[in-house]
RNA sequence: GGCACCGUAGCCAAGCGGUAAGGCAGGGGUCUGCAAAACCCCCAUUCGGCGGUUCGAUUCCGCCCGGUGCCUCCA
């Protein structure tokens, strides 16, 4: 089956082809640094950045580009207040922007060019135009004609930039070039807040950095993929917490398949062919289904444990792990050494909820001293001591581990 | 007022013409000193309501009810 995405022009999902056969150029709208970018950004930006990763597993040579728009009047108003340069300014939220991307496996884009760096182009397009008037998205319109051509393939950007700002980007670029801009323009739908939505005036504005201190950025990820990328999504802990336990699930999985194939002595590699393959190819192909496709990933997760458990064959267990990180590297999803990632998101659990990690080692070799006199009722006692603090204590043939509760 | 979108089990959430994915919670089981984790089984005769089209509708059309967004250069 062929790629099918929904394309805002028609309001219809569309077979794509890329206009060069193999290569595709994307153009996303970025954002606008004037303050430390929220959870809304962190949609559009996840959102993008699977569609690349999976343009890329289809084998298609990508350039992505995904622009700064590093002036403009609120911009200028906010450095103004802080007795700032603007330009300092700007660039200053640019890192900060690109720090809290990365806990979310946003990867950085092939081209991200910035609207002061291309100040010549604009006012060429408008000299071409007749009269023209800087702002009105111009920044756009010249920057995805410089690095993607007149015409090129994908567009994406907020649900909110359908208008204005790209019907002025359509306007403008269309009677400079008298081609059409974009074939396919994709929009990802709102984030909302408890079904409300996020605006300042309400206060309920969530940014990332704040989110970060509580959360797996890679939780984060996995919560705003479990809807699809057109579709609202209404953010709140509960769907949050659920996210985390779903990549807590992966990693204590791909753990165990390490142990089990250490324990095998295993070394070879895992084949990646098998019928699951299909489907999830086909979940992504219609319209970027993540929510299904993350269906699916589950389900091979599952399988993975119940082969372990059922003590499968080396090589079946490696074809299964190979096959989740597979298309975990499509959904950005498990891509970290399994052991690290549990170890630091034990860390930022316990560190939520004020729990020391000494502590816990000290009441583990406290508790295990107790099992090996057989002193159950102190074990016991141990346990519930740190359960009141939300630490559960799973005991397993090699010692003791530990997690925080959720 | 104009224009969109949404309403699926206790909760989150796919599917969008062929007879309801997945997750959480819940119930039962295997395993376990205890406890978890993991796995297996169960858990919507039904998709806001009423009509219509169709051999067949959660999926298409109309109306109604409920919720949300956009119409101010907010992803």
């Amino acid at each position: 089956m062929p790629l099918r995405l929904t394309n805002t022009l028609s309001d219809r999902k569309e077979e794509f082809t890329p206009l060069t056969p193999g290569r595709v150029g994307v153009y996303v709208c970025g954002i606008t640094v004037y303050d430390l970018p929220h959870i809304g950004h962190a949609r559009f930006l996840v959102a993008f950045d699977t569609a690349v990763r999976f343009l890329r597993w289809s084998k298609l040579h990508v350039t992505y580009v995904r622009n700064w728009t590093d002036v403009d009047d609120k911009i200028i108003k906010r450095a103004n207040e802080r007795g700032e340069d603007p330009a300092v300014f700007s660039a200053r939220y640019i890192e900060e922007c690109k720090r809290d991307m990365a806990p979310l496996g946003v990867a950085s884009a092939d081209i991200e060019p910035k609207a002061t760096e291309h100040v010549p182009e604009m006012i060429a397009l408008i000299e071409k135009l007749g009269k023209g008037r800087p702002g009105w998205h111009i920044e756009c319109s010249a920057m995805s004609q410089k690095y993607l051509g007149t015409t090129f393939d994908v567009h994406g950007g907020g649900k909110d930039l359908v208008f204005p700002h790209h019907e002025n980007e359509i306007a403008q670029s269309e009677a400079a070039s008298d081609q059409p801009l974009a074939r396919f323009w994709l929009h990802n739908g709102f984030m909302t807040m408890d079904s409300e939505k996020m605006s300042k005036s309400l206060g309920n504005v969530r940014n990332i950095r704040d989110l970060l201190k509580s959360w797996d950025g890679e939780s984060i990820r996995a919560f705003l993929l479990s809807t699809p990328y057109r579709h609202p999504i209404s953010f709140n802990d509960m769907a949050l917490a659920d996210a985390d336990g779903r990549v807590e699930y992966f990693y204590e999985t791909l753990h165990k398949a390490d142990v089990y194939l250490a324990a095998k002595k295993f070394s070879g590699r895992g084949a990646i062919e098998g019928p699951t393959r299909d489907a999830f190819r086909e979940a992504m192909e219609d319209d970027l289904n993540t929510a299904q496709a993350l269906a699916i990933v589950n389900e091979l997760y599952k399988q993975l444990n119940a082969n372990i458990d059922g003590k499968a064959a080396a090589q079946k267990v490696a074809d299964l792990r190979a096959e989740v990180i597979d298309f975990g590297r499509v959904l950005g999803l498990g891509e970290r050494e399994p052991i690290e990632a549990i170890r630091d998101r034990r860390s930022l659990a316990a560190h939520r909820k004020g729990i020391d990690l000494g502590w816990v080692e000290e009441r583990i070799r406290e508790r295990l001293a107790a099992r090996k006199a057989k002193d159950f009722a102190r074990a016991d006692a141990i346990r519930a001591e740190v359960s009141a603090k939300g630490v559960e204590l799973r005991d397993a043939a090699t010692g003791t581990d530990w997690r925080v509760l959720p």
